[in-house]
RNA sequence: UCCUCCUUAGCUCAGUCGGUUAGAGCACCUGACUGUUAAUCAGGGGGUCCCUGGUUCGAGCCCAGGAGGGGGAGCCA
């Protein structure tokens, strides 16, 4: 017989009939004459409810049966007699596929710490929080792509291993084949990567964005989502050493078109969760709920996840210029008692407390910053014209900071080296780079978004490593 | 990398002023119970108090160093 998902059974459409259920047991309860055994298949946040009477089953069969284990169940779909659940199935057959040893097998039906079963990652994906935000993953991963692809756009493959070491985005990983402990030696002792696999210094990505922008010059609009990999020293619950990026980029757009671009993006993806995703996202919004009451009354959520989540989706975001953001802050009460502790200046990077400020007391919704200084961001933002600041943006989500980062890019060939040489960047270098301009270039923009921070976002996980399977960060690479 | 907090049973945590045999809830095991909903009730087993060293008649508690983890900051997505 075909085995059917719980997902599907539960739809209730074989009812009466015989079905086959594989699954792992999350709980088991009952007495001398009957048990109840609740199966998940990771296909939906509900469990199964599996019927077993006692005299059908040998005492052994169902000893085995406990949490974790691994079963296979044949029987007959009927209506619940009791409350809870709409569908049951009449067990007449119970097979133990794999047993979970229950004194040593670490979940239990009972929660547990986050932090806890960050330790145990590899067996984390079969709680129920850790089902909710994969699915939920899983669902956002599948809009992305629709979402390009519905308006045109090319998924481009760009590479994972790069010899560019000059776009400033962050510390690298190097990528090499040399003995480590005896690398060979040019004749004034450098480590000579000439006899490297790939006859130079390479390095894993940390943006796909040089690429991205040449087949940019070619389909017109284009994206690219992948891993991407940064080697600081970053603890923190925004921070990952392996991350996953979405970058588009975009021919003939401007910062304005840019920015319209992400904000309508970040808006399809959350509604497709939405509709997609409902009783996984209303489970995360109880386990939040949960958590609220622990905490003091000024700290708590003023919206439920999905009233922010559809607050988002249903109202503008809210657009300053770095100007006017200093303005904001300079205005601020906050700022007039004091209670920044970094320095509010025009020229000066916005710091988190600043960020938060603004999106989460100021304006209650995520915010565009446009037009920062030039001396705080990139070599490849195009220049205003008031000569002072850049055509960049950055988008500020409630709660996650900088979700998205882009700006128009500067097309012009002259600006650019300049740029190019001030930071200390050799032109030379960027040859294939700079022939985007010299042959057929045109004013072009994009952004980088970071994929698990949209998805904290949409899960409300406060921590960055509990919204992607394997988190790599410092001193941390077990699974 | 910096600041800060934490580490006691499988898990979550309490442990008073440094004092005798370190506790609770849940989990697990045994038993009871005819339909349970993280079932309930009764009983039971379970401890390198993170590690190393020190102070003291006596350290889970005080001191020093180390390890691991959480939160915040910087870097950024």
């Amino acid at each position: 017989m075909q085995r059917t998902k719980v997902k599907d059974l539960l739809q209730g459409a074989a009812v009466d009939q015989e079905v086959l259920l594989k699954g792992w047991v999350r709980t088991k309860r009952g007495n001398k004459f009957v048990n109840f055994i609740a199966v998940n298949d990771g296909s939906t946040i509900n469990n199964l409810q599996v019927v077993a009477d006692a005299e059908k089953f040998s005492e052994e069969t169902l000893k085995d049966v406990t949490t974790g284990a691994a079963i296979a169940v044949t029987g007959i779909l009927v209506a619940s007699q009791g409350k809870g659940q709409a569908f049951e199935i009449q067990a007449s057959s119970i097979e133990v596929l794999g047993k979970a040893d229950p004194e040593t097998y670490p979940l239990q039906k009972k929660a547990h710490s986050l932090e806890f079963l960050r330790e145990i990652a590899h067996l984390r994906l079969r709680t129920n929080t850790f089902g909710a935000v994969f699915r939920i993953r899983n669902t956002m991963a599948f809009a992305v792509h629709k979402f390009f692809n519905e308006k045109g756009f090319v998924y481009m493959h760009t590479p994972i291993i790069t010899a560019s070491d000059a776009e400033g985005a962050g510390e690298m990983f190097q990528v090499t084949t040399l003995d480590i402990a005896n690398p060979p030696r040019t004749e004034n002792g450098h480590i000579n990567f000439e006899e490297d696999f790939f006859g130079r210094a390479t390095n894993l990505t940390v943006s796909g964005q040089m690429e991205g922008e040449v087949a940019a010059m070619a389909f017109s609009d284009i994206y690219t989502f992948g891993p991407t990999f940064r080697a600081e020293n970053s603890n923190t619950t925004r921070h990952l050493a392996e991350f996953w990026m979405i970058e588009p980029e975009m021919a003939f757009y401007d910062l304005k078109m840019n920015a319209d671009l992400a904000e309508e993006f970040i808006k399809y993806v959350i509604r497709y969760a939405l509709e997609n995703n409902r009783e996984d996202i209303e489970f995360l919004e109880q386990r939040l709920a949960e958590e609220d009451k622990n905490k003091p009354q000024n700290e708590r959520q003023e919206m439920t996840l999905t009233e922010k989540l559809e607050f988002v989706v249903n109202n503008d975001f809210e657009r300053v210029t770095y100007t006017e953001a200093i303005d904001i802050l300079m205005n601020s009460n906050h700022y007039k008692k004091k209670k920044f502790q970094y320095e509010v200046k025009w020229g000066v990077d916005l710091q988190s407390e600043h960020e938060r400020y603004l999106v989460e007391k100021h304006f209650k919704k995520p915010v565009i910053v446009t037009d920062y200084p030039k001396d705080i961001k990139s070599f490849y933002m195009r220049l205003n014209d008031d000569g002072k600041t850049v055509a960049a943006m950055d988008i500020l989500a409630p709660g996650i900071g900088e979700i998205v980062g882009g700006s128009q890019r500067e097309e012009r060939m002259d600006i650019l080296v300049e740029r190019m040489k001030a930071v200390g960047i050799n032109p030379d270098d960027m040859w294939w780079f700079l022939d985007t301009r010299r042959f057929g270039g045109c004013p072009h923009a994009g952004f980088g978004l970071g994929f698990e921070r949209m998805v904290q976002f949409v899960t409300g996980m406060g921590n960055i490593r509990d919204v992607i399977p394997f988190p790599r960060t410092p001193q941390n690479a077990e699974f």
